[in-house]
This record gives C-alpha cells, sequence and structure tokens, in this order.
DNA sequence: CGGCCGATTATCT
DNA sequence: GATAATCGGCCGG
C-alpha cells in the first residue's frame, strides 16, 4: 500500500522520523527500484535559517508551499539533484530531506545508475547518492509520492525497533545561525540497529 | 549584472 | 582535513 497524504499532513519535523523504515519506490522503465529509507532532516518555515523558505516564496520553493506529499526536487552544487517529501499544510513552507537507503529491490540496476562503490556497505548514504541511483532529477519536482502514476511514492517497509533512531543535528549548513544550526532536526537508524535489522 | 555560496561528493594530502 | 567540480538562486549595486 502507498502511504496516504494525511501521513504527511503533519510537520516536517514530526514526519521526518516517522519516515524512517518506510519504502521509497522508484518505478524506472517498468522495473521496480527500492530502499529503506534509513536517515532523513527536517526543514520547516520561513524562520528556519537553514530551509529554502527562508527567501520566501520563489518559483525554486513554490514545491514546499504546495500539497503536502509532493516531492520537492531541487538541483544543488551545479551536479547533485536531492530529493524531498513535502509535509504540512498547502501555505506553510515545509518539507524532508530524504538523505540515505539501504538498497533492497533492483539493486543491480542501481548499481548500473550509480557504479561507483556500488555493493559496498554504505553505498546509498547520502542524498545525491540515492538519487542518482534511483534515476531522480529535475523532471519529478512537484511528483505526487501519493499516486503510483508517479512512479515515485512510499511503502510500508521494516518495523523500527524501540530505541533505533538517533537524533543529531543537521548537515551542510554550516553559515546558518544559531539557534537553526543546532536543532537536532536529523533522525538516522544507528548503526547497529541498521546491521541488525537489515544485514 | 557580479559575486557569493550552496540541504554534496570524490579525490586528493 | 582540504579542495575541485560546476551552475542556479539570491542579493546588493
Amino acid at each position: 500500500m502507498i502511504l496516504p497524504r494525511d501521513f504527511y499532513s503533519g510537520s516536517a519535523v514530526e514526519t521526518a522520523p516517522r519516515l524512517i523504515g518506510y519504502r521509497l519506490v522508484r518505478v524506472l522503465d517498468g522495473t521496480r527500484l527500492a530502499g529503506i529509507i534509513t536517515e532523513t532532516e527536517a526543514y520547516q518555515c520561513e524562520e528556519d535559517q537553514a530551509c529554502h523558505a527562508r527567501s520566501g516564496r520563489t518559483p525554486r520553493t513554490e514545491p514546499m508551499y504546495g500539497e503536502p506529499g509532493c516531492a520537492y526536487v531541487y538541483f544543488t552544487y551545479g551536479m547533485h539533484w536531492l530529493l524531498n517529501a513535502v509535509t504540512d499544510a498547502p501555505g506553510t513552507p515545509a518539507a524532508v530531506l530524504i538523505r540515505a537507503i539501504f538498497p533492497v529491490e533492483g539493486t543491480q540496476r542501481m548499481a548500473e545508475l550509480r557504479p561507483m562503490l556500488s555493493g559496498q556497505p554504505g553505498w546509498l548514504n547520502g542524498p545525491a547518492k540515492l538519487t542518482q541511483a534511483l534515476g531522480i532529477d529535475g523532471n519529478l519536482n512537484q511528483a505526487d509520492l501519493c499516486s503510483e502514476q508517479s512512479g515515485l511514492f512510499l511503502e510500508e517497509g521494516i518495523s523500527v525497533p524501540p530505541g533505533a533512531l538517533r537524533t543529531v543535528a543537521r548537515v551542510g549548513i554550516n553559515s546558518v545561525p544559531e539557534p537553526w544550526r543546532s536543532k537536532l532536526w536529523r533522525w538516522q537508524l544507528d548503526p547497529n540497529s541498521l546491521r541488525k535489522v537489515l544485514g
């Protein structure tokens, strides 16, 4: 079953940890590519100085102001695409960055799309690594994650054991002022639990 | 316009 | 640890 829209209707901080353990599915040329989400980050509100919406509503940030359950895919560093799930009510900018997955379906195809270190432990533990492996780019910006038609959606995954989640500060935002820089808005399955649950 | 810098990654030392 | 790669968004002039 595809995760319904109301799963995304809360804030980004509320939704980000809940997404850990779910299965991110990409249908590419009729083939299912999928991974278990193991790390997420929350970005919400124009006040959050790490959030793109700090500049207000612009063509780029428009997806964050839209329907929850849609994709916000943006281009950065001149070469990378990053995938977010939009959350919260329309008009309230919020999104959850998908930072890492553990491959479970279509691994061979994913390795073709991203050959570097493919198969090595943690080879999809980066927001730009997983988009490359799943064939995600700007064409999927604003795609509906609640519809199978989009070719990008979430499904049930694994059950996350109690205490398996770690909360840490967001990364890549070193010039962001306090208190935003130190918000513990990044969630990850700790390595032990990851190994125990996923091998 | 010009300049800075980025929700990153690979490849050096 | 440091840095190149590489380009669009945003801000100041």
